[in-house]
DNA sequence: ATAGGGTTAG
């Protein structure tokens, strides 16, 4: 902490030494609270008022701690005349925060007190409205772009090319880009980005092979676009034939192998990264616990927790704290979870999303709903997300009464507008509640269009009830939606196999091979045993992963 | 400046 506070006064004496660079703070203070430590010691050293200090002080909290946004909204707050930088820091900082509508605010603040733009700033707002995916405020940025002149400037162009080709006219994107310098590589990376980002990874594999320069972005960029459409053996042959790669590089890897389902891939990913030395980061750290979350694999998820701490002693950051309680709840240790979630001296909306879910889904709905009234009594403003969660707990526990209750403050209290999801969680506990009828009217009387899962949820409330009629009602409906889904044929045909109507068995399972649908067999993976070791995490190399045969009763919905 | 991660019904 002293030291920090040394390094500041060191800095704002250092006049030669130019602003861009890092300075020792914004290395040095990663997490909120050194932050605020280094706050405390200037205001008793008397530089809280000093506008170097506080300029530090913005940039470290707006752009090297992502969770210290608000902080720095306060900090802000405080200058009376902020200098283009900080307003330009702020921007960027919000852009990039989970709320980047605070950037586009900032941004016409900036204007009604007649600060002048420059090229930086429109990067910054733009990024905001593509996050957004605001696209008549994009194009109204584009015209100050071009009020102030930057529109032939590589900057102002650039972020223009990045906003029509990632949310706007990719063909205004295109003409922009023809106008660029030809060895502009931002401009062939940010219009490369865009069509990935369409799904058009052919043309971007085209711009990627014409580009007359290439540099570590651009490879990142085309890397991205396969990881994130999945194709991972095109992303693979780019990773191999890269020249240089960066934890950016590593991670899109890693991230893509997650989201693919290849667990393990993702893992010997992340240990040739260490082994040749690369250092993982923040978003690595949180893909792989993704991957232990998605995988159920407990005991390589406490490992990176403990990884983590020794990485961070001065404590996690939040989203690290989220992705370990989801981690924990998902591989089945809600007791680590709460922990965990107890243990976080910065929450925001996620974290309690994360221990709700999380209880929700383990069957403590008592608890969860507790953490619910809680979490309102604290004033902090539950979201959409919160409801979907709540909501299973009351399905969950049969709160029906409750379920309604909350169902209607969300619209009346929070002005939330109820989702397909919120819909379906309140078709399903009525279902599991067995008022099977007035299931069946909220779904008829709801303002939101149907879909085949709510269908599907009450075809299943009406297989567990025995309620052939309303079952067949059910299924009508699902099979008017035009899809091909084994499970609903499957649904249909255990209702009446429970009731031992057997011709309607029949019935089903002739429209199921005449319409070509095929049941796969289902099963589930487990972790049985593992031997070995490995370089990273101890102890462990390889798993061996058992198949575990689906049970007799479900042979009988099985097709021939 | 352009590239990377995040919780949600059955």
């Amino acid at each position: 902490m002293f030291n920090c506070g040394v390094m500041i006064r060191k800095k704002i004496t250092d006049k030669s030494s130019n602003l861009h660079q890092q300075s020792p703070l914004r290395r040095n203070c990663t997490n909120i609270k050194t932050l605020k430590q280094i706050h405390a010691s200037m205001i008793v050293d008397g530089f809280d008022s000093n506008p170097s200090a506080l300029r530090e002080l913005i940039y470290a909290s707006a752009i090297s701690i992502p969770s210290a946004i608000n902080y720095a909204h306060q900090l802000f707050a405080q200058i009376t005349r902020p200098d283009l930088f900080t307003w330009n820091t702020m921007i960027r900082g919000s852009a990039q925060s989970p709320n980047p509508i605070t950037a586009v605010s900032l941004f016409t603040q900036m204007e009604k007190r007649h600060v002048r733009p420059d090229n930086c700033t429109f990067p910054f707002v733009l990024k905001a409205c593509t996050k957004l995916s605001w696209v008549k405020t994009g194009c109204a940025v584009h015209g100050k772009v071009v009020k102030f002149g930057f529109e032939w400037n590589s900057f102002g162009r650039n972020a223009l090319i990045y906003f029509h080709a990632n949310c706007g006219d990719i063909r205004v994107a295109s003409e922009l880009f023809d106008g660029s310098e030809k060895d502009d590589v931002v401009a062939w990376s940010a219009l490369t980005a865009g069509y990935a980002r369409r799904g058009e990874l052919g043309v971007a594999r085209k711009l990627f092979n014409e580009m007359p320069v290439k540099d570590l972005v651009s490879w990142n960029v085309m890397i991205t676009g396969y990881a994130k459409r999945g194709e991972m053996e095109s992303a693979r042959e780019l990773f191999d034939e890269v020249p240089k790669r960066d934890v950016v590089t590593w991670n899109v890897m890693i991230a893509g192998y997650v989201f693919s389902g290849e667990h393990e891939r993702a893992l010997e990913m992340f240990e040739e990264m260490r082994r040749v030395g690369e250092q993982p980061d923040e978003v690595t750290m949180l893909s792989l616990l993704c991957a232990c979350a998605d995988s159920g694999a407990l005991d390589i998820g406490e490992k990176i927790h403990c990884s983590l701490l020794e990485m961070h002693s001065g404590g996690l950051s939040i989203l690290l704290g989220n992705a370990l309680i989801d981690m924990y709840a998902k591989c089945g240790s809600i007791q680590k979870a709460l922990e965990v979630f107890r243990g976080m001296r910065e929450k925001d909306v996620s974290t309690w999303n994360s221990i709700i879910g999380g209880l929700a889904f383990h069957g403590h709905s008592e608890e969860s709903i507790r953490l619910f009234e809680e979490m309102r009594r604290l004033k902090i403003r539950p979201n959409e997300i919160t409801f979907v969660e709540v909501l299973v707990a009351c399905s969950h526990a049969g709160e029906v009464k409750q379920g309604h209750r909350y169902f209607n403050l969300m619209r009346d209290e929070y002005n939330i507008a109820p989702n397909i999801k919120h819909c379906g969680c309140m078709v399903d506990m009525l279902g599991r509640a067995g008022k099977l009828e007035e299931a069946f009217e909220f779904i008829d009387t709801m303002e939101i269009q149907p879909n085949a899962i709510v269908w599907r949820t009450l075809l299943g409330a009406s297989r567990v009830h025995g309620n052939v009629e309303l079952g067949r009602r059910a299924n009508e409906r699902l099979l008017g939606m035009r899809n091909d889904q084994s499970g609903d044929y499957v649904l249909l045909s255990n209702i009446y196999a429970s009731q031992g109507v057997w011709d309607g068995v029949e019935t089903v399972r002739k429209l199921m091979d005449d319409s070509g649908v095929r049941k796969e067999v289902g099963g589930s993976l487990i972790e049985t045993n593992y031997v070995g070791s490995t370089p990273l995490f101890g102890d462990r190399d390889e798993y061996v992963v058992g198949l575990v045969r689906p049970p007799v009763a479900f042979v009988v919905t099985a097709p021939r």
